[in-house]
DNA sequence: CTCCCATAGTCAACTAATTGAATAGGTGCG
DNA sequence: CGCACCTATTCAATTAGTTGACTATGGGAG
């Protein structure tokens, strides 16, 4: 599976370990590739053994050691082969969300809001935490600025995408509202 | 897994075949719960087992017998009690174009492009597509009109989320375009 | 007349993902 | 002082998902 490209291009940003590429996978990779650590720590193992990243061991003195894995020339080529085919299987979304919505009926109209109320919650929480990343990225630079200086804007526009995913979410979850409340208007 | 309520909550359409479902969860289900017509045969046979659906053989003349399956009461019931629970996992996205993207570096802006206008053609079929379910679930109605009075509007709703997504899409594709002609003016 | 596509599935082998717990020191909160 | 949470993984068991081929029949294109 792609799994392994997506470590891979984690990486491109630099040196990590399965703990930071875990955070990376909760947040900013969470928007186009979700995985768990348990599958990072497994693809980081075999990527070792295919030689397409290195690790080494970094021993700390108030925490566990860590390894902290690095890209092989072998796994840039690699990984670049991939960049450059067109993609094998079609976007796979899976939303349990969109089942109950899908499901609903008007028997328990407040359930549904709550759940849609609690989605949003979650979609904000989100925005926020791509705000931070944006900011980290951009560095005080204007978004023209950086798509035409920075050394790789990848990051960059995948993040954009992750906004904007989220920002439709959010429209979708209040016009879902919107509807339910023509339908109970006395809830 | 949540295939099982997909699967059931297909059903609360009506009727349908192992097959006919595959097509539906090609088209409308496909945008928030992918699988494959070897997983629905699965899950169909499981959930047979289970009492929640219903199996009749249909014999048909001039093509291969189909199994129609039915929900049960006690399918309609599990998924009346899952749909008013909070989701167990979060939303999962694998989109391998966006590891694509993650990736790039200035190398090859032209395969980038292409893979950009790829996904835009698809996403403009499957915009068509939903178009064409809209219709057919409007039937001559307003969207208004529908959301107050259709007997159950989760389809309307869910199918709403599609096209919202796929627009966004689109819009995104565009975005990337244009940071891609900025680096590289005469490509 | 042949080949491909649509219908309507089934089977087997394999790979990937999920769940749940275990390990083990450190830090912060009340 | 105890509990929960953070760092940093690892393991085992189970479940889910993917791939590719196989069976059959009919219809339409060339």
């Amino acid at each position: 599976m792609s799994l392994k490209y997506a470590v891979l291009a984690a990486l491109l940003e630099g040196e990590a370990s399965g703990y930071e590429l875990s955070k990376v996978f909760d947040v900013s990779f969470a928007n186009f590739w979700a995985s768990t650590p348990q599958q990072l720590y497994r693809e980081l193992e075999r990527l070792t053994r295919d030689g397409l990243v290195e690790a080494r061991v970094v021993r700390q003195e108030r925490r566990p050691d860590k390894r902290m894995f690095t890209l092989t020339e072998a796994g840039r080529e690699d990984l670049r082969a991939f960049a450059a085919e067109p993609p094998r299987r079609p976007t796979a979304i899976r939303d349990e969300l969109l089942i109950k919505i899908q499901a609903m009926d008007d028997a328990d109209p407040e359930a549904t809001r709550a759940l849609v109320e609690e989605r949003m919650a979650w979609a904000r929480g989100k925005l926020a935490r791509y705000a931070r990343v944006r900011e980290r990225l951009l560095d005080g630079r204007s978004e023209e600025r950086y798509l035409r200086e920075a050394d790789r804007i990848g990051p960059y526009l995948t993040l954009l995408g992750g906004i904007a995913f989220e920002e439709e979410n959010l429209r979708w979850c209040e016009r879902v509202l919107a509807a339910l409340r023509q339908r109970t208007p006395r809830g």
